[in-house]
DNA sequence: TCAGGACTTGACTGCGCGGTCAAGTAGCCT
DNA sequence: AGGCTACTTGACCGCGCAGTCAAGTCCTGA
């Protein structure tokens, strides 16, 4: 759309931003309409077109701002550490703290990497976070801190153990982020840190 | 439904499934309309509501049969192995063979579980899997094979692992189930064993 | 051969929803 | 004041789709 927004503006497409994000995860995309969206926030139809094409480039928008909070949040929360396993600790605390306070958002995802509409967007968002984590895995591997594996496959294995953590232990039950990601990092850990001795497994290219 | 049905009409009923199956894996239950179901088929529409009530029963009696078939295939490959660690490594070998030859069912479940009205047969499927895991793990456990820690826990990383790398690996790019299989195993001992043990099971081809 | 149940047909219905638009109103700069 | 642009309204349109049904046809067992 990109239309020239006052500071009104800017706050009425918030609200329909943050509006939708939580009707979309409570009740799915598309039993979701655009009538309602508007009717909750008491406005007309024609403000929604107003600031977005379409339904659709409404959802875009919202995963598109979500995974640029995540993934600054992210690069904060590494900040001037610099031994690697330690970046990677870090990175995965602060997804799992992100993730705790932005539920709503994981939902979307979950939907969005399901429908061939949003495959794009989301494909995009995952390859930034597999490049990032992979960057981590390899700086471990060049320091000699975990034995040389393929580190895409290693950033891989450690993303799905966060997500499935995150979507059973801190959305479904509802445990403290710090535990869960204890979890995961002692899980991973000690996948990652194989015995000295025990270096050669079976690669596959 | 639950109609008696002549083997040619349990004949009728396998093609509508089996056709729906690929038809929503590649073009998403949405946006198939039953039309085009019975279209594919060249029969009328009349057809579908003789052997479904419902666009969404028939969804639903997909995923079931799915899951039960996948179970049925990791019981059989277990079978009678009696090490806890290498009953989970056939375990994890197993699905990823199944994955292999049944990928539209990892798009749907992977759909299903987005959607509010497959949630309770979804949560169902996915209860009967991680009991099982957890069991393996439970076992591996009391064995002193792996150190004691949550199963349920471990078992859902464990699954989290699987799932990402058949995603990813598997689906993506079309790498044979059995290195994925040998990644996700190796990530996961080292993840379990926690000490340089080189006991390796047998590879089962 | 015929009854009756299993299966098939495809036109039709009803409706929910995404998106449009002509006609406003509110706020701000000159 | 007056004019320009940002914003708002809500009735309306048209489409696509899940599901119905009255009227068949096919098959099987007695």
């Amino acid at each position: 759309m990109a239309r020239r927004l006052t500071p009104r503006g800017e706050q009425r497409r918030n609200e329909l931003m943050g509006f939708a994000t939580a009707r979309f995860a409570a009740n799915g995309y598309h039993s979701t309409s655009v009538a309602e969206l508007v009717d909750g926030l008491g406005v007309g139809k024609g403000v929604f077109y107003w600031y977005f094409d379409s339904k659709e480039e409404l959802f875009i928008e919202i995963l598109r701002d979500g995974e640029r909070a995540l993934r600054r949040a992210q690069w904060e929360a590494i900040g001037d550490e610099s031994v690697p396993l330690a970046r990677l600790e870090l990175a995965i605390r602060s997804s799992m703290d992100w993730w705790s306070s932005h539920r709503d958002l994981y939902v979307l995802i979950e939907f969005a990497r399901t429908e061939a509409s949003f495959a794009s967007s989301i494909r995009k968002g995952e390859r930034v976070a597999l490049a990032d984590t992979q960057k981590l895995v390899q700086e471990a591997i060049d320091t000699g801190a975990i034995p040389d594996r393929n580190a895409v496959v290693v950033a891989q294995a450690v993303l799905g153990v966060s997500s499935i953590l995150a979507r059973t232990q801190l959305l479904g039950r509802k445990r403290p982020a710090s535990d869960v990601a204890d979890e995961v990092i002692d899980f991973c850990r000690h996948g990652l840190v194989g015995s000295p001795t025990d270096g050669r497994a079976q690669r596959t290219a």
